[in-house]
DNA sequence: GTCTATACATCGATAGAC
DNA sequence: GTCTATCGATGTATAGAC
């Protein structure tokens, strides 16, 4: 039931899902979902949430982990791509949340978004500090990087432009991880 | 007029931002509005490819001269990141474009975007091509390349978060212009 | 060109039967 | 828990006076 939120938000934006729409899309009518959540912005608020915590979680995990920096990274990065490949709808969601500052953010999100950036940020500035990544303005890295993860999946119809299939095909998630994980090795100059 | 609409898009998404919002921002009244575009999507249209086409033009531009690829490069991202903070608008009603496949992609401005997206991708060919850039696969670096510039300053809310002012004051603009100079540098590897 | 007034659909949310 | 029916507000768009 979340799930089939986060898809209808994450295609029509929070102003064009309409608590119709979404209780449609799960099968009932609109009274029953409202029983469910007492009102739309709780609801846009957990499928949010949902969404964006396993995403905290690699982060987390790379932090807490050891040994080689450039490793931790490549690691991260894939974790990232096959989680947002294999959640479609979740890049597009976040994106489009940020660019609202939506319900969420304004509903205490800002706290757990400043902390999975925050986490990045920590991570980047001790690889510089080990030396294993160059030293450079850890907020602007972060903030490409997540840029490089987030915009390829949300921006599906550009990104899926010149191609026959679905971005999210196999063979085209291949691909993009590939891509990503040498990209982002650029962005920190991690020395090979 | 069509810098209101912009702005009011940008701000509230295509659903969001209604009509009656639109004309109050531009002091006259809805009616008054529709005497000038005949529907919301006319208006729409009009306004995201009036914010599209200098980007265009300067990635044009970019192909269209000659000589070191690297210095071209970095006056395109020099040259973008300048359009875009002086639009502050400009990124966030772009990417709400292409996560929405809103109007006006649906109405021929696919053709316009995937113009300025085979440009990108050609001049990134022909610099590999030359030895200047590192042979990778074009598309993908496009996209990567366009996300750093355009997320940054689409998902404000988050890019300034670690900061007491805004991120388009001018301070905080030449410090992204030399981070993103730097990070697309590093993407194409060019040979420094 | 801008206005008041309005038509008609849909929005979020509620009442109350089952 | 799910439904029908409905409330009041707001959405796009139009009619017609000035």
């Amino acid at each position: 039931m979340l799930a089939v939120a986060r898809g209808a938000f994450a295609e029509l934006g929070y102003s064009g899902a309409s608590m119709n729409e979404i209780a449609g899309r799960a099968g009932i009518r609109k009274p029953s979902l409202f029983h469910h959540f007492p009102t739309k912005e709780a609801l846009y608020v957990e499928a949010v949430g949902a969404a964006l915590a396993p995403l905290g979680e690699l982060v987390a995990e790379a932090s807490r982990s050891t040994g080689d920096f450039g490793a931790r990274l490549d690691r991260l990065s894939e974790m990232v791509v096959d989680y947002l490949s294999a959640h479609p709808e979740t890049a597009r969601l976040l994106v489009r949340e940020v660019l609202d500052s939506g319900p969420f953010l304004s509903a205490g999100g800002k706290q757990t978004v400043g902390a999975i950036l925050g986490a990045v940020g920590e991570f980047l500035e001790q690889g510089m500090r080990a030396g294993a990544f160059r030293e450079q303005d850890a907020r602007h890295l972060a903030l490409s990087i997540i840029a490089v993860h987030l915009f390829y999946w949300a921006a599906d119809p550009l990104s899926g432009a010149q191609i026959e299939g679905s971005i999210f095909e196999a063979a085209e998630v291949a691909s993009r991880r590939a891509a990503v994980v040498e990209h982002v090795r650029a962005l920190v100059r991690v020395a090979t």
